[in-house]
DNA sequence: GTCTATACCTTGATAGAC
DNA sequence: GTCTATCAAGGTATAGAC
């Protein structure tokens, strides 16, 4: 892997550990064995760091979208679910949760891609969930789009929540989310 | 308002606008027309800021079960609920959900008044929603504490989800929320 | 591409006068 | 209780050598 996709990666997961106002460029060039102004080479400033890294992710969104394709609906919304609890064994939380409480303190450039990012999901979700409920796999109440809504809040929260309250409460939320909407 | 107490409330604001990490004595003694200094006379460190600010939340939140005590479940179900809703006016997200994200970043005094006021208010929904459920006030499947971390879990990142989606974002899950639940 | 060196700013915090 | 003054530390960012 290069030097710059390290960095993504590298900023990704500070992103998502400590949040991006408690993260820096040494937080980077430590672990990478590099320098400081090495990374500023590469982004210049953190804001460019921080759109690389959302970028990233949507681009990984839509690379799973598509492996999934061919699936029925309900198995991609349980991969869907099992990205997050990947994150939760990684103790990460997802890129939304971090970013989201800090919204209003991140360059418009970085705001303008966060409501992207959540916008594409919702429109894939929303998308899974009313395919789902014609075929007769899902069953809920009330329109696809709220419902989608608050599957993401679920899985969103849940990683926060799991970060507080610690045990199983990832689990349980998971396993009640998936409950309420399977037929 | 004496000004210690001006401060609390200050922080509070600021915690819940700008996140914990981006906030400085700086957005305290500005606003409050004082010096720095002025601060660190109330509040020596930032934790113990923080951690005055979660106290007084935690008094909050159990002034407020009082003031419900003789309501039924289901009214003061809709009374918790309304506490975020009024955050939502004020553009602000709840403590949790701003504190939650940058929960390894902080100092464990706070960590552990975090902890402490999650429990509280999961202890409360849950007994809330258990009692509804016996009344026939709520419907619902699976185990009332489950549930209880599903609906703290949707005015959460009904919250945080709102500042990145905006327009009736949540007003949407608020409603799904209660159309789920209520009988 | 990576380094050294450095400029510049903000931050949390303290000492001591009033 | 609030001030002035000051501090050390850490942050982002840049210039220029190699």
């Amino acid at each position: 892997m290069e030097t710059q996709e390290k960095l993504v990666a590298l900023a990704d997961r500070m992103i998502r550990m400590q949040g991006y106002n408690a993260f820096s460029y040494k937080d980077l060039s430590g672990p990478m064995h590099i320098k400081n102004a090495a990374v500023h080479y590469y982004y210049p400033t953190k804001a460019n760091l921080g759109v690389a890294v959302i970028d990233q992710t949507i681009r990984e969104i839509n690379q799973s979208k598509q492996r999934w394709a061919d699936l029925p609906v309900d198995q991609q919304l349980e991969q869907f679910a099992q990205l997050y609890a990947r994150d939760h064994e990684a103790e990460l939380v997802c890129l939304m949760g971090s970013l989201a409480p800090d919204y209003r303190t991140l360059p418009e450039t970085m705001q303008a891609k966060v409501q992207q990012m959540g916008e594409e999901i919702l429109d894939w979700l929303t998308d899974c969930i009313t395919k789902g409920r014609e075929q007769g796999l899902f069953h809920f109440k009330g329109d696809p789009y709220d419902r989608a809504l608050l599957v993401i809040s679920t899985l969103l929260s849940a990683l926060l929540l799991a970060r507080v309250l610690g045990g199983d409460t990832f689990q349980r939320m998971y396993r009640q989310l998936l409950a309420d909407i399977m037929v």
